[in-house]
Parts: structure tokens; sequence; C-alpha cells
DNA sequence: TCTTGACATGGAGTCCACTCCAGGTGATAC
DNA sequence: GTATCACCTGGAGTGGACTCCATGTCAAGA
């Protein structure tokens, strides 16, 4: 596949394939004879795979640890395990601090649904529903 | 409250205090006659509603648009609910892209757990369990 | 009175994650 | 053959969110 067909595949614009991969987000890519890139099979799945850690909020240091760490083989199957226990005690602890902002985000929503409500944060000392 | 003592409180650096309201994330933090800031009841909870968004991933720029809208009175209380109704949508598309972001990497790390796993991206073609 | 320490300000600098650009190459269309 | 087009590279630029710094003020302690 060519980089365009891969940026509009996973909706990441083709400088940005460019960028992953110069900075080790992705292995080298292989290309045709005129060395332009022609991504296969692999390269899918790691893009699909950054992605993913993306999504799951990994900075593109622990990523590119990740794919260095693969690219060194079999020695690394612990580290790379480790890598990722971290960054899903990371993620969860995220997800935890986004649903008790989502909590108080419906709070205060269900407070602007009641009229007349004063809405808070309150402007100064007092008034307005306690949070 | 103290600019040092609120930082404390709520972990959150004196400079980046400063620095919020300054860009109106923060209505106006009191003073006292020497004009040092002496943060009041409303100020901490301008605080925590802002730490709360941050948490949730809102932008600054929706952030002082909330803020805004509020030091406006009550003819914004419409404008603010659709804001906030609006990030709360995204927050939910956030959490449930992280929420798929997490299940793939359990599967990943329980690739890691079986013992000889080839543990996926494979390096180029075939190679490597399917995801 | 002098020093110390916490605070103030405006503005410059940093870090992350892209994003854009100038200049160049190779394959295909006319 | 030349125009077009998608691609290449290295490097500079951008935007968001801070973070640091030089310089200055004020109140309190030695």
């Amino acid at each position: 596949m060519t980089i365009a067909e891969v940026s509009r595949k996973y909706d990441i614009s083709p400088d940005t394939l460019r960028y992953y991969e110069k900075i080790g987000l992705l292995p080298p890519v292989p290309r045709n004879k005129s060395g332009v890139r022609d991504y296969d099979a692999a390269s899918c799945q790691w893009i699909e795979m950054m992605k993913c850690m993306r999504a799951a909020g990994v900075q593109i240091e622990a990523r590119s640890e990740y794919v260095a760490l693969y690219r060194q083989g079999d020695a690394t199957l612990g580290a790379r395990r480790e890598l990722l226990l971290e960054q899903r005690e990371l993620l969860m602890a995220r997800m935890a601090d986004m649903q008790r902002s989502l909590d108080r985000l419906n709070e205060k929503i269900a407070l602007y649904e009641r009229p007349n409500s004063a809405a808070c944060p309150p402007e100064r000392e007092g008034a307005g529903p306690a949070e």
C-alpha cells in the first residue's frame, strides 16, 4: 500500500506516518526500487498498535521504546511485558480520573437542568449550590 | 490562602496558577493591599473545576470560554449548559477509545503471559498471533 | 537598617507532537 | 520530451500548555 492509501485507511496524515517512522515509532517500512514506501501487513499492524497506544495516551517515548525493544528480539520479551503492564496502570489511572470528571460534569449539568439554578461555581463566597 | 498553600493543596505550581488567571481560566483572584493573591473559597472551587476539566481532557480554550460565559451572568446559562453537554460527549468518546485501547492492551499482555509466544506485532508478514 | 523570603510582573524559553515547506526524483499521461 | 503527480528528504515552523527567568516590591525578623 502507498502512503496515501494507508493515510486514508487509518486517518493519519502522510507527514505523521513519515514522522513516526523517522523517530522509530514504526520499524522501517519496505520500499520499492524507487525508494517509495510500500506498506505491508506488518507495517499496518504496527500503525494500528501505535494508534491504539496513542488513544490510550501513551507518550511517544514509551511507544518508541516498545518498538526498539521489539526489534532487539526475544531477549526483551520481559521488558516489553513490563512496559505494557506499566502503561496499563497509567491508562487505568487516567480512566479513573476521567470517570471522576464525568461524574462531576454530570452533577454540574444536572444543576443546569433545574430552572433558576445559580449553576456553580459561585461568583464569590457562599451563593450557588454546594459542590 | 496564599498561592503557595493553594499550590500544595491542589498540586498545581504557582506559575501555573498565575498563568491560568492571566489567560482567564480563573476569574481574578482577590488580592490583599500589597497586591498579593489571597485565594478565597470561590477561587478554590474554580481551581477544582479547572483541574476536573483538565483531567477530562477539556482544552484550555473551552475552559476559558466557560469561565467567560459564567462571568457574563445568567444570560449565558443556556450556552454554558450547551458547552458542558458538548464536552461530555467528547469525554465519553475519549473514554470509549481508551476502553478499546485497554482491551487491546490486555490481549497483548495475555500473549506475553504465554511462554514462547511470539508477541505481536510480527516482524514482517505472517508470523505472530493474528490481531 | 539591612537582609531574607515570599510574592509580583512581563516576557522568553521549553517540550511534545505534529505540520508545513523547499527542493528534488521517478513514473505515467499527453 | 515535457508536464503532471505522487512521492522523497531534511529542516524549519506551529500550537498547546506550561515553565523559567530577570527584575522589582513588601513585610517581618536580626
